[in-house]
DNA sequence: AACCTGACTTCGG
DNA sequence: TCCGAAGCCAGGT
């Protein structure tokens, strides 16, 4: 299997990605966890940028450490929050996540 | 090869 | 709880 060390963290990145349910968020730190690089959180979003059309991954199910959208209000932010609702994840008055019940926790990779 | 940039995270006030 | 500063990684120019 891959002995080969070349396979980036991006490509680990991509698969973490697909494993996320629907319904559920993870924040870009815990899918640079799950991907080998706990330093990595900058990486996934940049990544994401450059596969989400190509891999056409869940992009709106990532959200930062503070169970908040990334994105500017007119640059996705309200797209976002509309595909989470519609999935049926919930936010409070201050547009929050309540990472407590939808925060998806990704299985580290055994062995 | 060096420097810049970014959908982040964490810490301190 | 909110705001600002520093740290980190990889791709782009």
């Amino acid at each position: 299997m891959l002995k080969n060390k070349t396979v980036t963290f991006t490509q680990r990145v991509i698969n973490a990605i697909k494993s996320v349910p629907r319904g559920k968020v993870a924040t870009y730190g815990l899918i640079a966890l799950a991907a080998g690089n706990p330093r990595g959180a900058r990486q996934v979003a940049w990544t994401l940028h450059s596969v989400t059309e190509k891999e056409k991954l869940p992009w709106h199910r990532l959200i930062n450490s503070q169970g908040k959208i990334s994105l500017p209000k007119g640059g996705g932010y309200e797209t976002q929050k509309e595909l989470l609702i519609e999935e049926g994840v919930a936010f409070d008055r201050q547009d929050r996540i309540d990472l407590d019940r939808f925060l998806w926790k990704p299985r580290v990779h055994r062995r």
